[in-house]
DNA sequence: GTCTATACCCTGATAGAC
DNA sequence: GTCTATCAGGGTATAGAC
């Protein structure tokens, strides 16, 4: 996983993970029908770990749906913060590294995406009255995945973070106004007791 | 230029190009001294084209600076469905492939990168008073880019434009707000006869 | 300037002893 | 299940005749 994340899948030789993981030829293939499966499984592991090595860390301590997506968003700069601006999303680079990916794998790719997607989803779910109603929940969920992946593309290519903050400043600066709409129509139509959507 | 888009840069070998422009080896290797430098002049062609390649044909016929930009993201939408969403932004590609660019290959990406930037904000900036005067031109127009990065990626993860679609649709909901913000600020402060900013 | 032939290295994958 | 040794193939780059 590790060596697939710094290094890119082509770049990644067998014995750069023989070596890494202090074992010998036999033994890999002995599990492994070749390399492209070791591949799957480092795919598997980022979908079966997307809650508790992404979302839970991100998340603790903070309820708030909306600030919770900001908070996702910060764990990225950080991880750009950490790696001097070379960080890239595993997943974003490896969807762009395979140009003709195995069906399997981009089935994998499709299901990590879609699992980030849907957690999302869940936060401007949870936001409920305080988005217009016009707003496609998935959709906007989406949309901060590109954020996310333009964003981190941007700043490795840089190497400057300030292309990833400029692109959450941007995004911040869209959900400031679709609060703020939310809110507004909340004012004409609702009794005054029952609004919600106040803009932090 | 074509391999490297098609295949990457890693997945194409010198033999592959000699293939395709029906040389030989020799006669590469007396012009560039190695592969690295066929990149380079192939990143330097892209800059140099971004013109005459790209911005003229998607603005043909196209005076409004907004509506400029959405027909620039319409270019890269027609592009995903040419190949049936195989497509990857050549430049974007690259810049996540390779993991340990050579300084010049990087400044390379950045330039490219920062002339289609400076392009969408020359637009933006054309718009003028129909954006609020709070908006900074170009991190919009770098917003603008990450879409678009975004948008290819997830498409060609997919399989499926409508990837792209939507990140183009979230995008345009943000501008539509951003004229609808200048135009009503605009009516409070300006007289009526100066006012612009009309919503499409 | 272009040709052919090839050097040299590293790749993913395998064979068969233990 | 793990070991060592090795295969066949393709990678970039070069040499030297023409």
């Amino acid at each position: 996983m590790h060596l697939f994340w710094e290094k890119g899948y082509g770049s990644t030789s067998v014995s750069d993970i023989l070596k890494s993981a202090d074992i010998n030829s036999g033994s890999l293939y002995h599990y492994f029908p070749g390399k492209q499966d070791v591949l799957l499984a480092v795919l598997e592991d980022y979908q079966n770990g997307l809650g508790n090595m992404l979302l839970n860390p991100a998340w603790e301590g903070v309820t708030d749906p909306i600030e919770r997506i900001f908070r996702l968003l910060d764990r990225y700069r950080r991880s750009i913060i950490e790696t001097d601006c070379t960080y890239g999303c595993p997943i974003g680079s490896l969807a762009l590294e395979i140009h003709e990916p195995d069906p399997v794998i981009r089935e994998q790719l499709v299901n990590n995406f879609a699992g980030w997607v849907e957690a999302v989803e869940g936060c401007l779910r949870e936001a409920g009255e305080r988005l217009p109603a016009t707003i496609n929940r998935r959709e906007l969920a989406q949309f901060v995945l590109t954020t996310m992946e333009g964003g981190v593309m941007l700043a490795r290519t840089y190497r400057d973070v300030a292309q990833f903050d400029t692109g959450v400043r941007q995004l911040r600066m869209f959900f400031d106004r679709l609060l703020l709409e939310a809110a507004t129509t909340s004012n004409n139509n609702q009794p005054a007791g029952q609004r919600h959507g106040e803009i932090s």
